[in-house]
DNA sequence: CAGTGGTCTAGACCACCAA
DNA sequence: TGGTGGTCTAGACCACTGC
């Protein structure tokens, strides 16, 4: 047969003979088909074809579309699956992931408190958003945020509090272009996690951060509004958010107040 | 053919008419055939049959040894590999983790120097053993450890300095009866991370660790180390690390001084 | 060259879910 | 009951390693 002819030419390079959607990189290096065919679901993904929350096409679909074999398809959703950008359910489909929903609400958030130690649920935190301004971005940030200096940016500073005692104290960064409209009443006023709204409202969806910790002493104002004494211990949280196309969109400096709490790290 | 239907009692519980090998758990809950297979594994590595560093046998091997296909076998080792059991070397074999190797020492060290914040090696730090003493655990301890209160306990504390800047200060909690010979001496001699030195001379292997920060002000002891003022913030790891056989066996309380370090994590 | 892990296929059956 | 993901098999070929 040839069609195994067929498939090593997918494997060895972009054909151009391809099947219907093909990858514009010119890169010559080797990639295995379920490698293709899991940035061709990327793609779909971002190009918003299925949206978050939404099941994507059966794996037998997805097979008969890109003309390799269900097994192959698998292999590249699994990876999909692991990169937490889908949800596979046995029984219902595979969906699109979503910051929208119960269990994955707060999932970059790893502050857990001294109380509940071992069992019971982590304590919904009460918000409060302290301004949103829109400014020019200083140079750190624009730096971050791969902006060009002087452009617009949005500046968020906000406050988490468990049972009445504010334990951290938030100041968010965001590209002013993708964010037009934000406003601290639209921040208020929505219920539910800040990332599902960037999601919803801004088709912005975070699929991973990275994150920088240290120890600080309080300054006059994170004194005040964790109502702490300056000098006291913090810890510092820097957090760099990156959208679904991979490029940084979120920058958000945090400082925790771990006197009932601690920050959480597993590590394999 | 009835060999589907063996593979399927072997699906469906812990048969009877097993092939060789069984898991001992009585559980009658559901698990796939790789899923056993897994545990079969594991326990030879727990046994010793193949030690770190060692070669496990090949994929085809093992599918005849338990009876079932390569690609059985080859998912069972795939989720092994994931959790970091072993280590995959295409051409070479599936070989055993272990610690002692060059690209998986400092596995479980987070912390980065300011400088070389992209690209660049992770400068290596210089190690300084404080004190080591055989000591009674303390209760805090003994409850982490899974000790009874009154056993014995090793009580070591190190710091780790970057060019010549003291940055950590651990205390570093054994249970006594596994590490029985343990001494500054062989510490401060052994080239290598300590928990290379923890596999190869006590057989105890980490597999993985679970970490609690929080920032802290600096105590008189801890600032005399650091090199710092009292009361200067700290970053305080509180580590409890998992043997092999998923059982504590390592209390680290880790002060970090981040001031020109910090402690990074990739959120996914 | 032989042996290892890595990819791909085709087809079977199972577990789960909803209508 | 039919459709989804999940498991398992058998066999083919590819890529990498070391002799």
């Amino acid at each position: 047969m040839d069609s195994n002819a067929l498939r090593v030419m997918q494997c060895r390079m972009a054909p151009a003979t391809a099947p219907r959607e093909e990858a514009q990189d010119a890169a010559p290096a080797f990639s295995p088909l379920y490698q293709q065919i899991k940035a061709l679901i990327i793609r779909s993904l971002q190009t918003g074809e299925w949206r978050p929350g939404e099941v994507i096409p059966s794996e037998m679909e997805l097979a008969a579309r890109f003309k390799v074999s269900q097994g192959t398809v698998r292999k590249a959703i699994d990876e999909l699956a692991t990169d937490n950008r889908v949800v596979r359910r046995q029984g219902k489909g595979t969906f699109v992931a979503t910051h929208s929903e119960q269990h994955t609400q707060y999932r970059f958030l790893r502050l857990v408190p001294d109380a509940l130690d071992s069992g019971g649920e982590v304590g919904r935190m009460s918000r409060r958003v302290v301004d949103c301004r829109r400014v020019r971005a200083p140079a750190d940030v624009a730096r971050a945020l791969d902006l060009k200096s002087g452009d617009s940016a949005v500046q968020i500073r906000r406050t988490l509090s468990a049972s009445g005692q504010p334990v951290v104290l938030d100041e968010i960064w965001l590209p002013g272009g993708l964010f037009k409209g934000l406003s601290a009443e639209r921040l208020s006023q929505y219920r539910g996690p800040m990332y599902a709204l960037f999601e919803t409202e801004f088709g912005v969806h975070m699929i991973r951060a990275s994150e920088k910790l240290r120890a600080v002493a309080a300054d006059a104002a994170a004194a005040q509004w964790l109502e702490v004494p300056v000098g006291a211990p913090l810890l510092s949280v820097e957090r760099l958010s990156y959208s679904y196309e991979n490029k940084p969109v979120e920058l958000r400096r945090g400082l925790y107040h771990t006197e009932a709490h601690y920050y959480r790290n597993e590590l394999n």
